[in-house]
DNA sequence: TTTT
DNA sequence: TTTT
């Protein structure tokens, strides 16, 4: 099976940070993702989608992003059944976050970072994998280097 | 902004063809998407997605799919706003699909296609793009051929 | 089979545009996808992909777009073989464009449109879809007042 | 920045694993993606795009993957620069794999697992992430039960 | 309920 | 260089 979305849009309100009972962090937010046209009243069309963000995804959006900034969101969908307040059920679907970077480089020079972009924050468990190491690339130079290419 | 979904699943029933009053068609379906792992339960998690299919990408998914066969969808989120039956506001997100197609080999078979697979349906008004018509990879080796490459 | 790419990154040059022998156009560009983190030396990591984009989608590049704007790319990975200048085969990997859209608001505004926003171009085919027409939204409003939703 | 691939192909070859310098892991192989449609001459148009899966998700490929067999892959589009024996600059782009998975039941079987369906695998790193400890979504309705839902 |  |  295959889930992969690929979401650029605004924050619609500043990120909620929770915790769960076993104590993961997780924030939600929602973004507003304009489809470049408007309706026969001349308002522009919007698609509202929630995001979901866990653990380190979560504190890196709460902590860099507010209501009305631009954010890049890859990840994906999923569905969730609830009751209303009704105890009519319900079903929610949202995107679980995998990456969330800044687009544009005005929110990127918040993070005060030297490069005036802010790294991509994926996923807690990324941290001790190649490419956030900082030897990955290299590594993979070395095998070039043999003249012996991966592929 | 940028809005991009890619998934494969199941359907999780027939699809059913609808017309709106303007006189498009219009055809909706449900795919079921295993996340690979199973709850506390033993119970495999599943998300279900809404598909829309317009036109001839909606005549193409009633033909020749039906429940429990697999499909690769892409397309956008939307999110849709509604009244439930009590007058409720209610959001619902939707896939828009792009393109539909196979996944596997026996559905394909069953288009009786020369090819054996079925050409992946793509938005009514591609028939007259480069890739429908079967000279766009000519064209484009003509750019070669001149020794004159795109980049 | 599904193949699927979203990238948003800046345009390493001005696109180019050509035209095939059977006169279709054809822009390429070029752009620059930072990865988010320095190698060893501390020079940005940058991926640098190609892009193909025909006939409106490449007159719409041509027109808004120049060298270091950022720009949204959806489409479709294509390989491509080809004769370097010493005869040996080579593969070349781009990405086909589906849409193109502005990332951030200063480029838009350069496209003095009433909204603001240039509205995202997808490939020619699309015009007579519902999105374009500004009554898709409206047709599936109608299903919905008959309380008769897709779902 | 953005960048995602979402890709369902078969594999050219069996994958083939190596192992850097410093110890980590890599797979390499190759899927052939087909378009759906043929050239002037009536052969199959197929893209044919390198895959790197790094560490964990390397020794899946190999161990449930040969030659011919279909697999669904995410990841990233990178570019690498490298010399060829003539001591040419070229260029390579790949996809960096971040989950891979089974297409059709088939295969699957062959994991040997309960379901049927194999976990897809993801990077390493997220081993302690929510979704692999299988707590995640039981965390996520707790947040529920306490009807304090995210959104 | 976001932005230009 | 893959498959039906």
């Amino acid at each position: 099976m295959l889930n992969v979305v690929a979401i650029v849009g605004r924050l619609a309100f500043d990120p909620q940070m929770r915790q769960t009972t076993t104590g993961k962090s997780v924030a939600t937010f929602r973004i507003a993702c304009d489809r470049g046209r408007k309706d026969a009243r001349g308002q522009m069309l919007t698609d509202w989608l929630d995001v979901v963000a866990w653990e380190r995804l979560g504190e890196f959006v709460c902590q860099y992003f507010q209501k009305g900034q631009m954010i890049a969101v890859t990840g994906r969908l999923q569905s969730r059944s609830y009751q209303d307040r009704n105890g009519n059920n319900r079903t929610a679907v949202e995107i679980v976050a995998n990456s969330l970077d800044f687009v544009g480089s005005k929110a990127a020079a918040n993070t005060q970072q030297g490069a005036g972009y802010a790294a991509p924050v994926q996923r807690p468990a990324d941290t001790n994998e190649p490419k956030l190491t900082g030897e990955g690339d290299d590594d993979f130079a070395v095998i070039e280097d043999d003249g012996d290419l991966p592929f």
